[in-house]
This record gives C-alpha cells, structure tokens and sequence, in this order.
DNA sequence: CGGAGAGTTGACAAGCGTCAATTTGTGTGG
DNA sequence: CCACACAAATTGACGCTTGTCAACTCTCCG
C-alpha cells in the first residue's frame, strides 16, 4: 500500500519547492518502497554504509554521533520531509546515526540509484545538493549556539527550531506542538547536563514563555520566544526529495 | 596569468579524488579566472547572494558567523582545496562569512555556471554534493566536539585537525605546519573564552604534546596527539571543484 | 617614542555538571 | 486490584570547569 509521490501528504506544503509533473514521475521510479519503523529503530548507522537512503513522511527521530568517552551528541532530530542517508549516499558512510523516536513511516529509495539520478536528472541532483546545503546551514546555527549561547536561550532556540518547523509542517494546533523527545535528547543536542536542560525548562516554563509536557510543547509567549531564541520565524523552503 | 587547471598544484594531491581528462576540460571552462586576495579580505557575507564562488589554490582564512550578542562563532578553518560558496550557488544566501587570514589566491566561478555545470556535467555535480557531505559531516565531528568534549581535548582536536590537513596537502615539514590563525580564532571555533583557550594551550605545551608559536604548529608528540584528540590521522578523500 | 594587537598570567566569580534523593507515570505480573 | 519495576522528570546541595576582569609583556609599525 505504498502511497504515490502523486498524493503524496507533504508535497503540497508552502515549506517545500514546488515539484514538476516530470520530476514526479520520475520520483515515483526513484522510490523502491515504502518503510513502517518503530519507536527505536535503528535507521542508519555510524561508520557504515547504507543501502537505502528514506525521506521521512511521517513520525520523528534523532540523528546522533557516539563519542569514545561515552556522550552523545544529537546533530539532528528528524521531522517530516526530512531527507535521510546523503552522506552514505555520496561520501558512502554516515557520520551520525538516525533512529526513530516515534513510530514512523518512510520513503525508501536505493542508494545505487542515486548515482543514475545526477546522470538522468539534474534538477533532482541540484535538489539533493540544495538539501545538502540546508543542513550544512542548519549545522553552522548549532554550531553557533552550542558554542556562544548561555543555556536558556540554547533551549529557546531549540524550541523555536521546533515550533516553527512543526507550523510548516502542518504538525502545529493553534500554540502547541507535538514533541516526542526525551529532556535527554534535547541536552545532548545542546551540549548541556539533563540536570541543567531540566531546571533552564523549568525557568521559561515559570517566566510564562513556554511549557513542554506529556510530548506536547506549548508556546505561551511567541513574542518572547523568538526574542530569547534570537531566531525568525520563517523557514527556509526546501526541496523534498 | 591564470593557472590551468591542468596545472593545478593540488590535483595531483593524494588528498583529492582523481579528475579526468575530460573533466578537467570542463572545469577549465567553468573557471572564469583567478584572484589574489589580500589579509582581512571579506571573500563571502553572511546572509548574502554571492555572484561569484571559489576554490582555494593557496594561502588560509576563516568561515564565521556573528551573533545577535556580538559574539562570533568560526565555523570553519580554509585551507588549499576548500571550495567556498556552496550555499550561495545552490540555496542562494550564505549562512556564514568567509574572510582571508593570510594572502589568498582563489580559482573564481560564476555562480550562474553552476547551474549549467550540473545540467551539463553529472559527474562534477556529484563532486559538489560530495563535497557538501564531507562538510555536514565535518561540521558534525565539530558540534560533538563542541558539545561534549572538555577544552583541553577541543583544542588537541582542532591541532590534529590542522596538522592532519597540511601533511594531506603538503604544507607540513617534518613535525610542523604552518597555522597563521590567532588564538582567538581557536578559542571561537570551540566555544570557549581566549584566556580559556590560551591556558589550556601552555598546558599542552608543558606536557610535551606541541607547541603553537609564530604562526607555526608543531606535533611533539603524534601519538599523545591522536589520542588526546580521538581523533584518526587519516583524511578522507574528497573531490576537487 | 607612542599605540595597537596579540599573547600570557593571576585572582575571582559564575554557569553549569555531578551526585543523590524524590516524585510521577506507565506497564507488568502476581 | 495491588505490588513492583523501570523510565523519565524534578529538585536541592555542592564542586569544578570555564568565563570575566585586570595587569603586564612583547612585537610591530607609524
């Protein structure tokens, strides 16, 4: 029962560029099938190289690279639309893993393949490297507020990162959103202790900012989010492969 | 006085992919010239649509980001062989600034080629999304260490990282490399204040690991080194634009 | 000779990590 | 239906890594 590029849930979302009749015809042979993960599946795996790459239609994950010491660090957490495997694809090993939190469902194309897509189908292989450089683009961000920012607005912004990808996605009721991570995730994406996310959380939930229970994050204060969070509510629009 | 591509010092570099015959027809096409850039050039800007792009034949500089708070975080170190401007040629705005810390000399491309380079040469498209991959998962191994790793082992990471790259692209001597970037830039780069970083450099020096002095890097002990930094001598291949 | 930039060092403060105990929620088996 | 185990969230106490402030040195350059 796979679903056809055609009706695809996302393809019709403003946070995706617009794709051809051609170009989709030509997804719809790209796509070798259609993939039902469970919480916990191991997706990708570090160091390794993959067979199948997947876009993320529906559910959430974490992508995360294990260090010699022990720690994790979260690179990515994975929402719908996401494009998933391009390191495999092109450089053939993942630098991180990619593993659901949520039941999910995936797009699942083969990796062989994507080598026949740059020869048969440049503005599919320019779709792949503009994706390429979005996360390139979302990886300097993190950079940049793991390294300088103070623990409260490191969680705003992930936070704001959060709420403002759910809206282009659709995922969004009114101020509230669905979160299905764990205060775990969020400090090993932060590079902060699960003791200190806790009691940052705790201060923007007590300076009426926000509040994030029971999987559900409910924004109270838009205006004061993005101020801390220092991050403009727009999403930049982005293939879909 | 523009060097032919054939002529490259860096193609014939164990650190590149190979480049065919018929390739480096076309890059030489899609050159459009060659230019030399002086100390403190700002090459790229934050946030704007760069006309032209580039490959870096020689010489060293900085990619950064500028916070709302003034604080600036480098999120990456040129070095011979980076091709700079990526996501201007493909998402249309940089994400970061990219600036000349030494005399620089630069392969030039039209931003507009780009496009036409991947109707017409699947081949060095592919190169490009590599060469997008090799910096996701550089920026990936930076976040860990940034996250999670303590200043000492940061900046022993960031010296192997220096010093495996020139040995791959022939700027070491013996046990020495080249590093004209000043401590502040380091200490920029993963996250911690300069007296910080300054402190934790003469702890390294007094036990022997290396030594940073005038511009130049030098490993007094490699296998210290390697180990304190996690981090394999081993640079991964990568195409060449 | 004066000033600016870079590096170095010490003293002190603070943000954040670690340890530990408690609470809450959920699923399992008796 | 309760007892129990387990994962996750929460809170307090304490300490350490790291940041901030400040003074001094050295070099380069006008």
């Amino acid at each position: 029962m796979t679903i056809k590029c055609e009706k695809c849930p996302l393809r019709g979302l403003p946070l995706f560029l617009e794709f051809g009749r051609e170009e989709l015809d030509y997804m719809q042979k790209f796509k070798t099938g259609e993939m039902q993960a469970e919480p916990g599946t191991h997706l990708l795996s570090q160091g390794e190289r993959s067979p199948q790459l997947f876009t993320a239609l529906s559910g959430m994950g974490l992508k995360y690279k294990m260090l010699r010491n022990g720690s994790r660090q979260v690179v990515g957490f994975v929402m719908p639309g996401d494009f998933l495997g391009l390191q495999a694809g092109v450089m053939g090993e993942m630098g991180h893993s990619v593993e659901a939190v949520t039941e999910m469902t995936l797009c699942v194309f083969n990796r062989a393949a994507i080598w026949e897509l740059f020869s048969a189908h440049p503005e599919r292989s320019f779709a792949i490297a503009h994706l390429a450089a979005v996360e390139e683009h979302f990886l300097g961000d993190a950079l940049a507020t793991v390294g300088q920012r103070p623990a409260y607005e490191k969680i705003a912004w992930a936070m704001a990162r959060f709420f403002n990808r759910a809206k282009a996605t659709g995922q969004a009721v009114k101020n509230t959103a669905p979160l299905p991570f764990r205060q775990q995730d969020l400090a090993d994406g932060l590079g902060l202790s699960l003791v200190h996310t806790n009691k940052q959380l705790a201060v923007l939930r007590r300076d009426g900012v926000l509040s994030w229970q029971n999987g559900t994050l409910t924004v109270h204060d838009p205006k004061a989010l993005e101020r801390i969070a220092g991050e403009e509510s727009e999403v930049h629009r982005r293939p879909l492969i």
